[in-house]
DNA sequence: ACTGAGCGA
């Protein structure tokens, strides 16, 4: 299951992530998106752990945890068209979902 | 006091 971080300190990498994550489970990969140009930190990442059941744990757990002074956001990532929100103004027109707003 | 919304390439 591929996981969404939000508002991530732009003191945390990777490993930083990969060592929130270990705990609950088996990590698959774990990155932080840095910034192609300026090489820092965009504030965000992406975790994919491979129990699925881990990974909502996980979610639970560090969602609105505060890490490095920050209170970061853990959410699923980039639903595919499976009823993740149901009825939601997010129908799959296009296969993923809406990239405008989201 | 790099920089604060956001889903990578």
């Amino acid at each position: 299951m591929k996981i969404y971080v939000s508002n991530l300190s732009f003191n945390v990498q990777d490993e930083e992530l990969l060592n929130l994550f270990t705990p609950f489970g088996a990590v698959a990969s774990a990155k932080v998106i840095t910034d192609r140009e300026t090489g820092r930190s965009r504030g965000f990442g992406f975790v994919e752990m491979e129990d699925d059941n881990a990974a909502q744990e996980a979610m639970q757990q560090l969602d609105k945890t505060s890490v490095d002074n920050r209170s970061i956001g853990v959410s699923e990532a980039r639903p595919k068209s499976d009823r993740s929100f149901g009825n939601s103004p997010f129908k799959s027109d296009n296969g993923g979902y809406n990239k405008r707003k989201w």
